[in-house]
DNA sequence: CGCCGTACTATACACTGTACGTTAGGAGCA
DNA sequence: TGCTCCTAACGTACAGTGTATAGTACGGCG
């Protein structure tokens, strides 16, 4: 009979389940069960797969880290790093919960090392001396995931219309006595919070400031 | 009879609390029940004061956030906004929970406001036009705010034998002929991830980009 | 005194990750 | 063909979560 079909499952199709599970409902409320029930098939099942959800979690980062396309050739290094970084901030926008895999657990699996592998050639090709190339590698890695995770907070924020009225009158409610600055500045700082430009304008501050060596 | 006393908590007392077990058990162990019990009361009693978990969550950033010092005077500006970034981050390391704070809520409240407040003051007086001080102000932010998160998590990764030695390995097994490079800089990278040379590293490099205009 | 709002309790529900023990399908071999 | 073993998937169970709902007792006010 039908019941209990061998090898319908594997560690792909869970990986793939799961990335469409946190996308239609948010990271928070991902459940193993709920990937389970998708399946159907029933909670345990999976853990012949992953030992436990960090496991998966892990699984799923690599897997999205996976669709990162390679670093283009041709172009000036600094392109080449526009390049890495814009790539990577569209793939976090696109899929968010790579966000908060990228925070809470560390760079580790074959696709995550293959995108380090990128960025990091053209950083010792451009001329840097290795500890600055990886200084300069974790820099700019550590800010695409600063800005991008603030990006996605205020697009969150922005979409729900009763977190953003929130937001918006505690705004309002400020003293303009006690904060003249941030009242004064406040349509320019809702105006530029996310978005090409704000992402491009700390990205070129950091290339700015880079130089290549002799 | 000395049975429910009426006025043992506050607002200010279930924060603390909260604080306290986030930073003795982790994020991930803390829960509601977990202060209801600390303070010795059923779980319910703290829906007197936060309507849920995550205005819970809110109190406590907001607190912390009261933690940060006034912006220091009588310093060029540059040297202002190093200090800001810097006891930012100092912040952070103190409470690793505050990194996720920032990274999952918006920005709203009191002591949130005096801290944007303080740096856009210092960018104001240096100069910049509103714009220029409004994107650089979350530029900065969103610099501390994946650094310091990304910090937290490798000295996490560090402390934990078991995940440290599994890093190691799977740092090991990546193939040289595929991955020369990482694997070439790996001692590198190890040795420049996280530290005040870091941090630095990349706020000079954001500073350096800027320039006082005119 | 009597009343009421407020601070807290008790109970309950739906849900989570996962430890443990069981069962059944297929592969390999006699 | 029949037997055995391995393992994929199952079912049950547990300790824990946030929070909705309803109830209770205290303190201050008329």
């Amino acid at each position: 009979m039908a019941r209990t079909p061998r090898n319908t499952l594997s560690a792909e199709l869970i990986v793939r389940t799961a990335l469409e599970l946190m996308e239609a409902k948010g990271t928070e409320q991902f459940s193993l069960r709920g990937v389970a029930a998708e399946l159907g098939v029933g909670p345990m099942a999976l853990y012949t797969y992953f030992r436990n959800k960090d496991e998966l979690y892990d699984a799923v980062r690599d897997h999205l880290m996976g669709l990162l396309p390679d670093v283009p050739r041709d172009v000036p290094w600094p392109d080449q790093v526009r390049a890495v970084c814009g790539s990577l901030r569209v793939l976090m926008l696109q899929h968010p919960c790579l966000a908060q895999l990228l925070a809470s657990r560390p760079l580790a699996g074959h696709e995550t090392a293959r995108v380090a592998e990128g960025l990091l050639g053209v950083l010792r090709s451009a001329g840097f001396d290795p500890e600055t190339a990886a200084r300069t590698h974790t820099t700019l890695f550590t800010y695409v995931l600063g800005a991008v995770t603030w990006e996605i907070q205020m697009a969150a924020e922005r979409r729900d219309p009763e977190a953003w009225r929130r937001l918006r009158t505690t705004m309002e409610s400020l003293s303009a006595r006690e904060f003249p600055t941030v009242v004064e500045l406040a349509p320019e700082l809702a105006r530029t919070t996310g978005g090409d430009e704000q992402f491009d304008y700390g990205l070129d501050l950091l290339l700015a400031g880079l130089r290549t060596p002799s």
